[in-house]
RNA sequence: GGUGCCAUCGCCAAGUGGUAAGGCCGCAGCCUGCAAAGCUGCUAUCCCCAGUUCAAAUCUGGGUGGCACCUCCA
């Protein structure tokens, strides 16, 4: 197993700290509103690499937490004029139901930010303890970037004496402009929120705890360290975990806090490997509220099949920025449609246990830091290989066994085409059409049978017309929804 | 302004020193009552210039053109 580094900047071969087993975390969504394209495309992204490590052998665990506690959460809430709770359940409840759309297995831990307040609030206070964060005389926390020798490793970033790229006003009260928040306290704009108690533990629809510090909350970057300390790390060990993942954009400076917090607080560095994939884009634009191309997950399925998604976002290389169009994703719909079609035609028979060569090129391939896009070339001369076969030797059974094992192998690495062929073909059709279109192609058969070929043309147009095609085999008349 | 990434057929996209995978689209054919699906065949010397090398899309330098991060962000 290969896999790029995005710190080290290099292709290196996967060693786990401990034999045959990786720990892996990757940093989740923020419940505040809707997922889009993006946060799919991360989670599909390891998603996959968790089944290809599972695929090597490896024994897994992945943890991918939801971020719960935020100022854009407490902003919802405010405008909404609900319960913080009551925001982050809806958004954490439609993440895991999108997520199960596109075949994103869940991950084996997902630490919210709500349940580990103490975890955070120990390592603030450890940080302080160490000389690597100090508290304000209004009652936040922050790290001290300059205690740490090795800050801005991780991104390679140069530290910016004159502050220039200073947008934004900073609190005056912090040491240094790019030390960062651990805990903040509370302040006027969010009074009148719910306060947590001591006595009954912190309670989730609080967004102001007790602390040591004061009231407040921890800040963002805390919590990845604290619950990878507390969920997933190895002790005595160089690395906490095996590998860290997230989106590109969180490189700088979401996870080079994180490593600062806990190479300083604790007694390891963060992680070995370091994975982030790239963006998504609309129409070339990059998604922002401002432009108004959000492309919203659940928006996207209403129009196309999960499984279709998940294909079309995974079809290109992770680092790659992604350009989404309507068009491409047509595309990979009639790559996915022709592993269906090819499921289709085995439909019924028996499959075989047996490895066959295409299972491993097919893993080679993935293995190689994820080369999706060699996978698929391999998958697409797989099916045409297997159809070739079967147009010439229909009663090829060992081949019938060996490529339904090959389709099984890739549901089971790369997710694809683990639906019901036939009721795959027929997304988006209500069962009331469904009996309809069913009805006159018995009609059609009817005249077919009769040789009335205007009859059963003019039953194939009416069928036509309802958006999808039909196809005569041997086994039957089968139809279709047509690609748009 | 700082840092970094990218540029391969009409479109999407692998390949990162040994002579250009795969898919979509298109064209021709096989199959079919006709279709659809499937199958067969055909379609690029890799943004430009210079250099290193027996050999470069792949390495180096210089251009040009995109993009990202530096502020919440997957």
């Amino acid at each position: 197993m290969y896999i790029y580094d995005s710190v080290q900047k290099i292709k290196r071969e996967f060693i786990p700290l401990e034999k045959d087993k990786v720990s892996l975390y990757v940093c989740g969504p923020t419940v505040y509103d809707d997922a889009h394209l993006g946060h799919a495309k991360s989670a599909l992204v390891f998603d996959l690499l968790v089944r290809v490590l599972s695929a090597n052998g490896y024994d897994v665990t992945y943890a991918r937490n939801i971020t719960d506690i935020d100022d854009k959460i407490i902003k919802k809430a405010k405008e909404q004029n609900k319960d913080i709770k009551e925001i982050t359940d809806f958004y954490t409840s439609s993440f895991h139901k999108e997520m199960a759309q596109l075949g994103v297995a869940k991950p084996d831990i997902e630490p919210k930010a709500t349940e580990n307040l103490e975890a955070m609030i120990e390592l603030i206070q450890t940080l302080i303890d160490k000389g690597h964060a100090y508290p304000t005389s209004e009652g936040d926390v922050y790290f001290d970037t300059h205690s740490d020798s090795e800050y801005l490793s991780l991104s390679k970033r140069v530290q910016d004496e004159d502050d220039k790229q200073e947008r934004v006003e900073s609190s005056s009260l912090k040491k240094n402009q790019t030390d960062f928040a651990l805990w903040k306290s509370v302040k006027e704009e969010y009074n009148g929120l719910p306060v947590s108690s001591d006595k009954d533990g912190f309670k989730p629809s609080s967004v102001i705890y007790d602390s040591p510090f004061g009231k407040g909350r921890p800040g963002w970057h805390l919590e990845c360290s604290a619950m990878i300390e507390k969920h997933l790390a190895k002790q005595n060990s160089e690395f906490a975990i095996d590998i860290h993942g997230g989106g590109a954009d969180l490189l700088f400076p979401h996870h080079e806090n994180e490593a600062a917090q806990t190479r300083c607080g604790t007694n390891h560095a963060l992680a070995n490997y370091w994975m982030h994939n790239g963006f998504v884009n609309i129409n070339n634009q990059k998604m922002s509220k401002s432009l108004g191309n959000s492309f919203f997950l659940k928006d996207a399925l209403k129009e196309y099949d999960g499984e279709v998604l998940r294909f079309y976002l995974l079809s290109t290389h992770y680092r790659s920025n992604f350009n989404f169009t309507k068009e491409d994703l047509a595309t990979s719909k009639k790559r996915l449609d022709k592993i269906y079609r090819l499921k289709k035609r085995l439909f019924g028979m028996t499959c075989s246990n047996d490895t066959t060569h295409f299972m491993d090129e097919l893993l080679k391939a993935l293995s190689d830091d994820m080369n999706v896009s060699s996978a698929l070339a391999l998958v697409d001369e797989m099916i045409s290989k297997a159809n070739e076969t079967l147009d010439s030797a229909d009663k090829h059974k060992q081949l019938k066994k060996d490529t339904l094992a090959n389709l099984a192998y890739i549901e089971t690495i790369l997710g694809f085409g683990v639906k019901n062929p036939f009721e795959y073909f027929q997304f988006g059709i209500d069962a009331d059409t469904k009996t309809k279109i069913d009805d006159l192609i018995v009609q059609r058969d009817e005249a077919k049978k009769e040789k009335n070929f205007e009859a059963s043309d003019k039953l194939r147009d009416e069928i036509l017309a309802f958006g999808v095609s039909i196809m005569d085999t041997p086994q039957g008349t089968f139809w279709e929804k047509s690609n748009i």
